[in-house]
DNA sequence: GGTAGTTTAAAATGGATGTTTAATTGTTGT
DNA sequence: ACAACAATTAAACATCCATTTTAAACTACC
């Protein structure tokens, strides 16, 4: 870690408060280590790395966010504030029916979720966090799964005619987020299951489309059946 | 890299083939460094932690393994070895029909993942894994997945009365075996979105329960009309 | 033009880590 | 007891990497 010390390096300006200039190294920076963090996780990423990908030299990093492991919780800070707009808050806003707006959301989380070569490295991310659980995992977890959990959970629910919370309901969301984050986390094992399989832009909406059939079959069957409760369960 | 001449370190007996004595520090090794690699990862891991926690000296690691990356393929044998023999096998070889035999395989999956008091430290190894693949991870893909998820894609065709390479097919084991394994791969950010979960053994088979329900819906509603291909797909 | 902020380049530092070496101990067979 | 060999140890070695330093450019803005 820096000394404190020498946290500020040479003017009294403060750069790293600077809010961030559209084009300036300090994005370039930001931009290319969530790449390298997000492909090789906080301790095999390495700060050259970083800074060759962004095409700046070795200093800067240290001249702008004091270490390697500031400059990772601000990776972190702005994954966390960064999906905000997308088009998964679209898909949150949706006012179609029910089983229109699930669809959809399928869609605009797997299309997020897959693309890996556009800022989709903030779900990798998270893929190491789960692996190795930072402070910082909890805020991540809030900001990018809690609303899209809670969106399924409101549309689940209506199609199955029970409260949002109920264990069935919670267990469907699950199972739907399953699905598509499963392409995500176990994208190199799937790769290697089934090494012809390619994310193109088409075969992307072709899984989406089949994770909404999968999923749907079994909400719409259970539609009518809730209130008399036949199944097993206890709780 | 540890130089090829120098693997076998002393004497002509090499202990590296040598079979492992119940107590010897090449098991306690073995153990420690288990823990460590599932704590921290393959990269982050020292051999001077894993050392420390067996108790012995660093230069054990080389005499016994050659060098840490051998030490881990090792280990991750070991992992590898613990899911050759149980209720999966068991599970695998069914004879029932394909729905009880489904609902038997996803059963077998979901305790053997989630029963976290016997294997441990296994699993989170397989997570490190997936956010960053080592040289070794084909072949725990081959020992441990391939079988369960072919198992799979043959039931699954049988089922919707498609050959076992479809694509629907392998869409629907993956399907299946993502709300499998997201119990485990994603149980941080599940028991933060949902506290109360926790993970008892009628909880287990409750789960369990769900994932077959879930996807039999779908499955059974498909095993009619696919010589018609009714829907939109064009591979 | 001058000045402060910013960027680049290169080198040095220091710490951590994998690995190797040489010496030491313990055991076994003769 | 002696020799051969396995197991272990402490120390050193070599490398990588984050970090710091130094000095020189470049770029605004006044």
């Amino acid at each position: 870690m820096a000394s404190s010390t020498a946290r500020t390096p040479r003017g009294t300006s403060d750069p790293v408060r600077n809010p961030a200039l559209p084009d300036g190294t300090r994005n370039k920076l930001l931009d290319s280590a969530g790449q390298v963090f997000a492909d090789f996780g906080y301790h095999a990423a390495t700060v050259r790395e970083i800074c060759a990908r962004a095409g700046v030299n070795v200093a800067l990093v240290n001249y702008h966010f004091g270490d390697k492991l500031e400059l990772y919780t601000e990776v972190l800070r702005h994954s966390i504030g960064a999906h905000r707009d997308g088009i998964i808050q679209q898909a949150l806003r949706s006012a179609a029916p029910p089983e229109e707006a699930f669809r959809e959301l399928i869609h605009a989380m797997f299309q997020r979720v897959c693309r890996a070569d556009r800022p989709g490295w903030h779900f990798r991310l998270m893929v190491h966090e789960l692996a190795q659980p930072t402070p910082a995992m909890a805020a991540v977890i809030d900001d990018t799964m809690r609303p899209i959990y809670e969106r399924f959970c409101e549309l689940i629910g209506v199609m199955l005619g029970l409260p949002v919370d109920h264990d069935k309901t919670r267990l469907c969301a699950h199972s739907v987020i399953a699905q598509v984050v499963h392409y995500v986390h176990s994208r190199h094992v799937i790769s290697r299951l089934w090494p012809e399989l390619d994310l193109t832009a088409e075969r992307i909406s072709e899984i989406s489309t089949h994770i909404a059939d999968f999923s749907l079959a079994y909400l719409r069957g259970n539609s009518r059946k809730n209130n008399t409760s036949r199944n097993t369960r206890k709780t």
